[in-house]
DNA sequence: CGCCTTGTTGAGCCCTTTCAAAGGATGTGG
DNA sequence: CCACATCCTTTGAAAGGGCTCAACAAGGCG
């Protein structure tokens, strides 16, 4: 207890995350470390969670990117969110839930059983406080694709999965991992992978958005924020 | 207690509609029943809910529709999903919340507090599955509004109204009362209302529906859903 | 080194938008 | 019961954003 400042410094993007929901305890903070290191590989193309099957437990995402998704009948693919480090999967509250979309992994992923949060005020809040912001961030995407235009599309997401990885501290000064393929973009905006190709060359000719290696680097986040009208997004009260 | 039949043929839309998602006891519909008597009235136009600002309590729409919506920075205006007899608004879990979007009144409307859920099973899981498919019908707009052109979008969407309706028993066979605007439409499908016209109008012609005096009447739902690929939304096990 | 996935580029087309303007409803007040 | 205002629907013409269909380059991996 007396190195708590230390293990603080070497918490988890999984626990920097959470704790950024609510106030966690220390129990909280050490049951989400044994969670942790209970994780279970999962990869690439893999499915966390298949469309209409039960549900079975809620699951946590310790490393790698997921992202919900649903296919039509004439192969046509929407991703409708991506899932981060920290965030949760198939969290619900009524009894016999069916999955309403697929989960696929879109890189490797390390996955683990969420802790569980009966009797912990801390942890209860940080899943409704996650609930809300999943929510929050389907509306996002209703917009975008409503409103939108390509470019706005894009920029606009990219800005907010840069503040959804900011709140695991994995990113630095507008610079983060970035492993979507030009086509699962598209599939998430509504989009060709031809146009989202385009409109990406774009934004790296007007030196808004240097993309190499897998890694995005975003020069100038407040211009780019205004230039879409982006606001962050807020579920509670500060 | 003896009239207990009778009284079943009298319920309210939001009666049946709550019925429809989990087992009630008589005490849940006498809460709702005395929930309805102490409805408020609200006008066209009107915001049940404002965005940023703290949700105060869950509210349960006796008649008229609703709509959750986003205004932009320069004017455009994107509706996220309807909010019909039976839906609650702004139930949530998390302390101090903050309304992620507004919510307008389309038509004149009644509206009032949805009764507690505490210590009664049945309106606990009602509430759990109504909040479970609030996400399987947000979900369902980002499909359209990602992949689906105008025409299936406007059909799809109509579908879903009806089949949303149908929990509460305010269609019969494919007729149902249609309080919207083209533009509000629009709005909502991401597209122009003079666009929207034009597809209403192709969908007139092909008999697939009939649009008078702000009634739709849907000839033949199954062909319908058969031409966009509509499967019912379905979130909890059989 | 060769395969396979991913990224890039060009040209033409089409769905949807834009910009007007007119036509119909609906409701209110005189 | 008509006049008038307002909101909603309808129509036309032209432009544009994004799509389609290739084909080719480039990069990662076994």
């Amino acid at each position: 207890m007396s190195a708590l400042p230390l293990i603080a410094t070497r918490r988890s993007p999984v626990a920097r995350r959470l704790s950024s929901l609510a106030t966690l305890s220390p129990g909280d903070l050490a049951a989400i470390e044994a969670a942790e290191r209970a994780a279970m590989p999962v990869r690439i193309r893999r499915d966390l969670v298949v469309e209409k099957r039960p549900i079975t437990e809620s699951k946590l995402i310790v490393s790698g990117w997921a992202a919900r998704v649903r296919v039509l009948y004439d192969g046509r693919r929407q991703f409708l969110s991506f899932l981060l480090p920290g965030d949760l999967v198939g969290h619900c509250a009524q009894s016999d839930p069916v999955a309403v979309c697929s989960v696929v992994a879109l890189t490797d992923m390390l996955v683990t059983r969420a802790p569980d949060s009966d009797g912990s005020p801390g942890l209860t809040e940080a899943y409704a406080v996650s609930r809300a912001l999943d929510e929050a961030y389907l509306l996002a995407q209703i917009v975008r694709l409503g409103r939108y235009n390509a470019l706005e599309r894009i920029a606009d997401l990219i800005l907010e999965l840069e503040e959804r990885l900011s709140c695991a501290r994995l990113t630095t000064g507008g610079r983060f991992r970035f492993p979507l393929t030009q086509e699962t973009l598209a599939d998430a905006l509504g989009l060709t992978s031809v146009h989202t190709n385009r409109m990406l060359q774009s934004l790296r000719r007007t030196g808004d958005l240097i993309l190499r290696g897998g890694e995005i680097y975003l020069p100038d986040l407040a211009a780019l924020r205004a230039r879409v009208g982006r606001l962050p997004v807020v579920v509670r009260q500060a």
